[in-house]
RNA sequence: CGGGGCGUAGCGCAGCCCGGCUAGCGCGCUUGGUUCGGGACCAAGAGGUCCCGGGUUCAAAUCCCGGCGCCCCGACCA
């Protein structure tokens, strides 16, 4: 591709709505534009290198007996209401206004249609099914450029099995495959477990790159050995202790405390004594959740406890229900005193099993009761690991401390089960003719996200470093001084023979710009060789080559750089 | 959905508070010339519904009301 008529527009400055490196090198690079918020036009050098990436997810997803097949984005509204995903996915959802209709944000349903219709015995499984298609998601606030679009590229594979042990033997080749296409990519990943949230299903890993530009929060021991996502990290923090002396309960008057450390400093007692209520609503019941001292209580965990979305409790409403405020509540007696239909449930952090001797609220303004014993003086429904983990906490297995950090999610594997099947009733017969529900797993790779990732971790203060494996050219070939003709002559005899030989070469033959801005523009659009031919080194018989990572420069005779540079592609 | 900011030439911005001549600067673009190893220089030029609609006024990019779009923080998020 020459670069005097093709399209490559790049620019110097950069545009006011990119924050992140990617987003702006994306666009200085002449790869992107926007066309509205989250909707991108890939041009030419961008799309060339989306094509690498999908290149490679393509022959990892054939190595291991995928079969691409490709989906329609348009998918009937009955589908989705069928499996409850309408109201689950909710204003995320792209709904056509003149058709009942919708844009699809991944395809479960299609491809549980699909399997009903075509897969009914144990004989035809496993299968698994892998499109690259266009998602749509009317995200709430698209940003960081590619990373977060309302359409975007998406890998997602489905696997059919009859099976349990199936299904664990598809996830985990997709677990091989996704690494080796992140690795293959030059990413720096890992992968976490995860929670599968509103997918349903009983497993789910995230593959991440660690990156301020991302919005998932993830906890890692110090030599990544353990990594979770934050929705479901734990970390070995030490139980609230169980004294042998058992005392009386008692009610103590504690004006103007409400917080936690308020309380610890008033009576003087560590945070260990002390149960913090909070109290949230599943769904039309009301929850009572004990924590210790200050640890904070992780959403998404109680929400998969109590298999119910949960959202904190309307002060007036606990007002109303408990007759004492938010600082004020704690388990003795509460059930007792709220009427039948609004009865508590009361569950407790994993680090309160047991405990005694504990100080929580007394449901009256103002006091607080005093050696309550867990076990003695109420009924806890279950105690589950609630907590939210913090930074410098212990490592669950062992290994240092955590450490929390962003991360951007490169992909997802998720092990569905039959929550699909059973919705759309997509069925086989085993070997004795018994039906089953088909056992689902998917598995989803952002396109973009890994394209901008790359960008993200290879980059410098003059534009991006890109690997070989997802470079636009391996080769940007720099002719300097288009006014010689011995440079022009020898730029153009190397360019078409860097072409018959089938090696991929990016060619500045523009007559009209000066050598420096030819420079800035190869550092910028950042292909791992740059070849310069100048007037000085030619006369001299050679060539020079810059390797763009590095920096490194060096010169080769003219006669011998085709061999030179065929052994540059090879390595 | 809450908070903040922005919308003026293809891009980056100034002008707006405090209304007033022909709306300006840099980059880019066109033409001619000079230059030619790290985003060159000179000269001449083209390019604007000042986001949209309404209002106030002799007069609106500027003030007021309403809307739309974009960005950032938060909430949300397979």
């Amino acid at each position: 591709m020459r670069l005097s008529s093709g399209f490559i527009p790049t620019v110097k400055e950069t545009p006011a709505e990119a924050v992140i490196p990617s987003h702006k090198l994306m666009i200085r690079s002449g790869m992107v534009r926007a066309l509205g918020a989250g909707i991108y036009a890939f041009l030419p050098l961008g799309y060339r290198v989306m094509k690498k990436v999908m290149e490679i997810i393509r022959e990892e997803m054939d190595a291991i007996g995928g079969q691409e097949l490709h989906l329609p984005a348009l998918s009937p509204l009955e589908l989705w209401e069928e499996t409850g995903r309408v109201k689950a996915f909710g204003d995320i959802l792209f709904h056509l206004k003149n058709r009942p209709l919708v844009l699809a944000p991944t395809h479960e349903e299609v491809i549980c249609w699909l399997a009903k219709n075509h897969i009914s015995s144990y004989k035809d499984m496993p299968q698994i099914w892998y499109q690259i298609q266009t998602k749509f998601r009317n995200e709430p606030r698209p940003r960081s450029g590619v990373l977060r679009g309302r359409q975007f590229i998406m890998k997602d594979s489905y696997s059919l099995d009859s099976t349990w042990e199936g299904l664990d033997t598809s996830y985990d080749l997709h677990a091989q495959a996704y690494r080796k296409i992140f690795s293959r990519c030059g990413l720096k990943f890992f992968v976490v477990g995860a929670s599968s949230g509103a997918m349903g299903g009983t497993g789910s890993q995230e593959f991440m790159m660690e990156s301020r530009a991302g919005e998932d929060v993830i906890a890692v021991s110090e030599d990544l050995s353990y990594a979770a996502n934050m929705e479901i990290a734990t970390s070995l923090m030490p139980k609230a202790p169980r004294f042998p002396e058992n005392l009386p309960l008692e009610d103590i008057h504690t004006p103007n405390v409400k917080t936690i450390d308020e309380l610890a400093r008033f009576l003087k007692v560590d945070h260990s004594r002390l149960a913090k209520s909070v109290v949230y609503w599943s769904d039309e019941t009301p929850v009572l959740v004990l924590m210790m001292g200050n640890d904070g209580l992780n959403e998404a965990k109680l929400a998969g406890v109590l298999g119910t979305e949960v959202r904190p409790i309307e002060p007036e409403r606990l007002l109303e229900l408990t007759g004492a405020d938010g600082g004020s509540i704690g388990p003795v007696g509460l059930r007792e005193r709220t009427p039948a239909s609004k009865r508590f449930r009361i569950i407790a952090d994993k680090r309160l099993e047991g405990a005694n001797n504990l100080i929580s609220g007394a449901n009256r303004n103002d006091y607080h009761t005093t050696n309550i014993d867990l076990q003695r003086d109420c009924q806890i429904d279950g105690y589950y690991d609630l907590r939210t983990v913090m930074e410098g906490e212990p490592s669950p297995n062992g290994k240092g401390t955590l450490r929390i950090i962003p991360g951007v999610e490169l992909g997802h594997i998720f092990k569905l089960g039959t929550k699909y099947a059973d919705a759309l009733h997509a069925t086989f017969l085993d070997e004795h003719g018994k039906e089953h529900p088909i056992i689902m797993g998917s598995y989803g790779i952002g396109v973009e996200r890994i394209v901008a990732c790359h960008i993200e971790q290879n980059n410098d203060a003059d534009g991006i470093l890109w690997d070989k494996a997802l470079a636009p050219f391996l080769f940007h070939l720099v002719s300097v001084g288009t006014k010689s003709p011995a440079v022009v002559e020898a730029a153009e005899g190397l360019y078409a023979s860097l072409n018959q030989a089938g090696m991929e070469v990016l060619f500045d033959d523009r007559k009209d710009v000066s050598p420096g801005f030819k420079f800035k523009d190869a550092d910028l659009l950042g292909m791992p060789y740059q070849v310069i031919i100048g007037e000085k080194n030619l006369a001299a018989g050679n060539i020079e080559i810059k390797e763009r990572k590095t920096g490194k420069r060096w010169l080769h005779p003219r006669v011998t750089i085709m061999e030179h540079l065929q052994e540059l592609a090879r390595t």
